[in-house]
DNA sequence: ACAGTAACCGAAAGGCTGTCGATTAGTCAG
DNA sequence: CTGACTAATCGACAGCCTTTCGGTTACTGT
């Protein structure tokens, strides 16, 4: 074949099918992408110049933008805020649990997802944060966002306990598992809320 | 040639070999640690049954066994426990920042980690936490720690912002690089910090 | 009308993981 | 001491992967 009479390719077409790809199975190559497109898996490079990190890097704004937040709604202060980018950042990875693996290997590019990192140092210095404190909040929650959608990914880690030795850390996920719902969105939970309180406290308290 | 009159391999070696590997430029391929050892890359296979996941966990075991606490020393409560074993937990990982990406995209299996997981587990338990909570504080710590190490392995990370849109996040950069004192290393403990006076605050509160 | 660009393909270079058979060196039983 | 078995090394190879390149043909703008 040579040139089609109307593309068969479009960026868009091939992150949508990389997406279905990776939650599929978890497994994402570009022969097997070219496959799922019925296509020759040279052709990719025509639509994606980067290859595949470029692929990946879409994937992340498939994945992220749209659901994390570039703008204060209302009224809300500096908590609310930060809660509700780590909400989503977390919500959309967990949505995509294979995904996690290919983007935290991975430096962040994707416009869209630093125009939120940006949105919430902006955030953070209006509701008087110093610059550098600002940073290192950012930072933080970051940090625990992205272990916790690693920690959703692969639900099975630490805790599989198969010739019965650590009897604690198996009581522990036993009666963990024994409560309803998501255990890891219990866990971000638990987290995600004990930071701000602490990062709240340690404003008032420790700042200089 | 044959079977050598001494072995020219041994597991330890093997795993010494690939962590200075790992370290120096970050690339980790079975061949590059054939040659580093002066082996074909074949032979490997005799001393980590399992391939290259197998050098993977033993180098887990390497950076991390020693470095994490399995007993509580004196009479330290679950909240000086903690912090001792998110600290060791973080610096092994900060002190081998290349491997970092290699744990985090593989299942922890290597007993001597997990030992470390269920003194945790242990202390909490014995300090009060009832078994299904333990189990999230040991979970929220661990995503933070993992977190933070894939931060400390990427410093430039989100922080680049080279065409100048996003000046708030530029700035705070500038502001956080200026500081004395290793960036990620601050972040971490402003992170954990926060974090377990949050968990105290959250257990004295909110425990049903 | 015609040059130039764009979108497809097949082939291939260069790497990687992991397996297999061949070869030879130790080891242990009798 | 001998003979069978196990263990450590090698080279070759199958079967993946990413990416580049040249060839072919369709569209596009002048």
């Amino acid at each position: 074949m040579a040139r089609p009479t109307s593309p068969l390719l479009s960026r868009g077409g091939i992150l949508a099918a990389a997406l279905e790809l990776v939650d599929a199975d978890g497994d994402f190559t570009m022969p097997r992408l070219a496959r799922a497109l019925g296509v020759s898996s040279s052709s990719l490079y025509h639509h994606v110049p980067g290859g595949r990190s470029d692929v990946v890097e879409g994937l992340r704004n498939l994945v992220c933008a749209g659901r994390m937040p570039t703008e204060r709604t209302g009224s809300e202060g500096w908590r609310a805020f930060a809660e509700h980018w780590a909400r989503g950042y977390r919500g959309a990875m967990a949505a995509h649990p294979h995904v996690v693996p290919l983007l935290t290997t991975q430096t962040v590019s994707d416009p869209a997802v630093l125009a939120s990192y940006e949105a919430l140092v902006h955030v953070l210095v209006q509701d008087g944060f110093d610059d550098a404190t600002a940073l290192h909040v950012v930072a933080v929650l970051d940090c625990f966002v992205l272990g916790s959608a690693l920690d959703a990914g692969a639900p099975a880690q630490v805790w599989a306990d198969d010739d019965g030795s650590r009897p604690h850390l198996s009581r522990a996920v036993d009666a963990a598992r024994s409560r309803p719902g998501d255990r890891s969105a219990t866990t971000f939970e638990l987290g995600l809320t004990s930071l701000l309180t602490g990062l709240e406290s340690a404003r008032e308290g420790g700042d200089a």
